[in-house]
DNA sequence: ATATGTGCAAACTGTTTGCACACGA
DNA sequence: TCGTGTGCAAACAGTTTGCACATAT
């Protein structure tokens, strides 16, 4: 049976309480200030058990890290290629999911990604 | 200037010609029976020159691996927890796109990824 | 008491990179 | 010729894991 951690709820509040959809190092990090003495295999081993409770979302935008996402209302990410940072977007209905329902399946997370550039980086562009 | 190469075109067609969303080693190993020589190296580099050239996507279901898609249609992904399987549902519009942007960005590549457990896997379970 | 979680550090492995050579334009 | 691509192999880095100890129930 699954057991209580302060390690684990110290690492769920940290991810609760930003939208900067972190690495497990900046967790890491950040909950090594209130426990000082946490291994990164720690953060690691709850992170991964965090997302398959689904508790957590993981998302892998294609900058050699693994994101995760605290926030567990309906959204898309947008990835901006310039800048690197991750903004979500509200959704109203998860109307992917339906349609990968009708097709048989039974889905539990989703996990929306857009690539491309971000209002900043494109004004700055333009120099 | 983008010079040709055989490598390229070769990998290129391995991505066109499958559905079944291959891992970089997968790739390697397809072209290798046309270019036995071709080093693992060359075809992570060109998987990654066509994945920022736009012509294949990239993407990210949580498995340890990253998966290239050469299918240019629009379509989302659904991830199998049990089978692993990565099996494409067409969708009509890029609702998501659209929604980001409205946001201020400027989108050029989606990846739309749901997990859960496909038909088969549900079947399955029933023992 | 005992099964699960942790800290530590070493091991793992998918991916990247430097270099000398090959090749397309 | 000249700049880009390749093959090879070593290096890299994010993540995982084994082990002895700690802790929740």
């Amino acid at each position: 049976m699954k057991k209580y951690s302060r390690q684990r709820e110290a690492i769920l509040d940290v991810l609760c309480s930003t939208d900067t959809h972190p690495t497990a190092n900046w967790v890491y990090d950040r909950v090594r200030e209130t426990i000082p003495n946490i291994s990164l295999g720690t953060v690691y081993r709850n992170l991964s058990a965090l997302s398959e409770e689904g508790r957590v979302i993981s998302v892998s935008v294609g900058d050699g890290y693994e994101h995760f996402d605290g926030n567990d209302s309906l959204h898309a990410h947008f990835y901006c290629k310039k800048c690197g940072k991750i903004t979500d977007v509200a959704l109203e209905n998860d109307y992917l999911a339906e349609a990968i329902r009708k097709n048989g399946f039974t889905p539990d997370s989703s996990v929306y990604i857009v690539r491309g550039v971000c209002g900043e980086c494109n004004a700055k562009e333009k120099n």
